[in-house]
DNA sequence: GGTAGCACTCTATTCAGTGGAGTGCTAAAG
DNA sequence: CTTTAGCACTCCACTGAATAGAGTGCTACC
């Protein structure tokens, strides 16, 4: 109704402490409780010691600045995702892990077995003790070298490649040659390869090939461009990620609504959403937390998103975090994120 | 209240013809609009031509026999599992389907690509059809043949093994070994296991490389017995599915209830339970219907369960199917669910 | 600026009342 | 003996009113 602004103390974007100190409470208390809070709770609750009226108009001016809302006239006060986003970025003080949790952590987080499995348990340790969704996207090496290649002939001109990456990933493919190839060739190409490329990286394995076929008759060129093509494609594919716990979010009084239930899930399984989002983590450089809307996609409207990106050898290959409600832990989620992202890039490090 | 029988036909068990059709119509009517069903409705819809008076006298025998219930004294009345199993017994005509919608499916299901593609796609298919979850049982062959095998020297005393079976499938494992070998004791390793075993099974290999080694001296047998030991491992291992359009389940009135839900989705994701119920249907040999209870797990209480069994070469080496609420259209899904085996089965046996 | 008081709003819950759907039983009709 | 009409009864779903409780905004006072 008022035009211009009555309380200049109201419109001025900078929170006094005490305002601030009552964000807080208010945003850790919901993020507890899951119930709107009151002037009345505040006032009796909170270490600041000032009466409900008081309260009620700082709640106000609070409310004005858009960082909480009530649901209806006589309802408390929930935060907004502005709250939230004040709340993280100023006002949160997290909890560090304990050295006996971080030394769990890492002996769950064995560097035994293979890469794709050591990627599942992180996704699953992190949606277990957050209770939220975990997800660990796969990493994208931009440096993939090849290792050995492998070709074995397979009835009806059909050939079946073989590539071994980085000493780790073995990648295979069957391709579709225009003529049959006898077993000797086959030898003979895959033993080109992996004389001239092996421990060379794909953009240099390309590059050499595209010059060794321009000077060379084209011989059983189809093959190597075949193997080639198979594997660029799947390094710089779309990308994936591994999801653990999603049932997890069902706990969550906010996502009581099927419906909304139903799309959150299909977008889990449409998976460019979500990717696109963790993509945006990989080019950050640190923990990076998407609040409710400020994702973009109206699925998570309702949600929060942890991430951190995690490193092998000091380059990032790939993010992971977790994907919960936007009342949830923040002081607990992220160092648990933070920590698990260590210890992943460490694993996966150590088994190289 | 009555201790001794007073109609003598509400307890034969042979349920007379007219009583039959009646099961039929409600079943019918039932599965079309979710509503309990009640004298009036039979009455005025069915082709049987009475009076609501004795509607209910029927339908009380029905109930008396375990067919159907009433959720309340002034509801009408509901199948329950027993009533859906003579239902889809003896009373479902089933509507097969057209061979439009024959041939669009198979065109689907094209064999290219690789086998697990194959399965996703079939999974997919049936999902997204039915309008329900699919599912679809990785086969499980019993006869492993080897195709090529293969070591790669790794650090650290670690050798990657890598082996080709029944000239599709790319099985490899990281083992460690507890001296280092050269790159040539891995090759001979190899070449002898080629020579020796390449398109004999797995059982037959086993048994052979045993004999060898009571013969010769332990000569490298580690690393033979680690590939070995990969392969049976994964051929007799517990089994796998793959799942989709489990979120089409939400859209269910039977499903609203979250908590019920999740512990579906907990099961689907813990596999253990479905894959029991799968690997029966893979003993049975036809389409296998669990219907609500019948299944044994309560989290699939309130669902049915369609399968088939599929084959390669004549032999049934996995089952596919549908998930959905009890009330499902069976004389739809059944043909689906049957002709998508077929399919399956030809797809997989063109790609060999 | 902080506080007390007050009128007001909105929600959630309870309760009674009502209409409708459907049943079981009985007695009569076929 | 089977079928049907009639009737009393039960239960649910819905409505509207009443109520208690929580919380607010505003105003006036300290």
């Amino acid at each position: 109704m008022t035009q211009t602004s009555t309380h200049s103390s109201a419109m001025s974007l900078a929170l006094n402490e005490r305002a601030r100190q009552l964000l807080k409470f208010v945003v850790e208390r919901y993020i507890r409780d899951g119930q709107p809070v009151g002037s009345r709770t505040v006032s009796r609750d909170s270490s600041l010691d000032l009466s409900p009226a008081t309260i009620r108009n700082i709640m106000a001016d609070l409310e004005e600045m858009g960082l909480v809302a009530s649901p209806h006239t006589s309802a408390g006060r929930v935060p907004t995702a502005h709250g939230y986003r004040v709340f993280v970025d100023s006002l949160l003080t997290v909890r560090d892990l304990g050295e006996t949790e971080v030394r769990n952590l890492r002996h769950q987080l064995s560097p035994a077995g293979e890469p794709k499995r050591i990627l599942e348990t992180a996704s699953a340790m992190l949606s277990e003790i957050t209770a939220l969704a975990g997800v660990v996207m796969v990493p994208r090496r931009e440096q993939v070298a090849s290792r050995h290649v492998e070709f074995l002939g397979l009835a009806q001109n059909r050939v079946l490649v073989i590539m071994v990456t980085n000493e780790k990933e073995v990648q295979n493919r069957i391709i579709h040659t225009s003529r049959p190839y006898t077993q000797s060739e086959l030898q003979q190409a895959a033993g080109y390869l992996n004389e001239a490329f092996t421990g060379r990286d794909l953009a240099a394995m390309r590059q050499g090939l595209v010059e060794e076929m321009q000077a060379t008759r084209e011989h059983m060129n189809q093959l190597m461009i075949a193997a080639l093509e198979m594997v660029s494609e799947s390094s710089d594919s779309e990308g994936d990620y591994v999801l653990a716990g999603q049932t997890n979010l069902m706990n969550y009084a906010e996502m009581s609504n099927v419906e909304r239930l139903r799309q959150l899930f299909e977008a889990f399984n449409r998976k460019r959403d979500i990717l696109h989002l963790l993509d945006q983590s990989l080019r950050a450089n640190g923990i990076q937390i998407f609040i409710g809307e400020e994702s973009g996609y109206d699925v998570l409207d309702e949600c929060s998103v942890v991430t951190a990106p995690y490193t092998m050898e000091g380059n990032v290959v790939g993010v992971l975090g977790v994907i919960g409600p936007t009342r949830m832990h923040y002081d607990r989620v992220i160092p648990i994120v933070d920590v698990t992202a260590r210890l992943l890039g460490a694993a996966l490090n150590q088994t190289r």
